[in-house]
DNA sequence: TCGATGACCTCTA
DNA sequence: ATAGAGGCCATCG
């Protein structure tokens, strides 16, 4: 991918956390949505830590975001902190995430998923 | 190089 | 419950 066609190699300073743009950190991110269990949901601070990178759920966004379609993840099971759809009420891909978790049997109310369809992913 | 922009989070007030 | 401030960091113009 690389959207832009820009490259980015360099300092990789061992003074910070590894940088999220190389391969291994977005595989680890994806593969850890791919254990979120049917039925239940994780945020994008749980996800992020569980693949190693505490503190950049921000970045765990980023990994979804563009993320191959090929990959077939469960994206929608991934939600704001508190179990809240982050996407704008009135956007397609809030309705589709609504509709999704729904089928797998987690309720869904404005925007809100029921206290418990949550995991830590500890 | 810089500033703005995000599928975000936590703490305060 | 709502609002603001900080923090995080890859991308883009």
């Amino acid at each position: 991918m690389r959207r832009g066609g820009q490259h980015a190699r360099a300092t990789r300073g061992a003074s910070r956390p590894p940088p999220l743009d190389d391969s291994p950190a977005l595989q680890a991110i994806w593969h850890v949505v791919c254990t979120i269990p049917r039925g239940r949901a994780a945020t994008y601070g749980a996800v992020a830590r569980a693949a190693g990178f505490p503190g950049r759920a921000r970045q765990a966004g980023y990994a979804l975001r563009v993320a191959p379609a090929a990959l077939k993840l469960p994206w929608h099971r991934v939600v704001g902190a508190g179990g809240r759809i982050v996407f704008a009420r009135s956007s397609r891909a809030h309705q589709e995430q609504a509709r999704r978790l729904r089928s797998e049997g987690v309720r869904v109310t404005e925007g809100r998923l029921e206290r418990g369809a949550l995991t830590d992913l500890t």
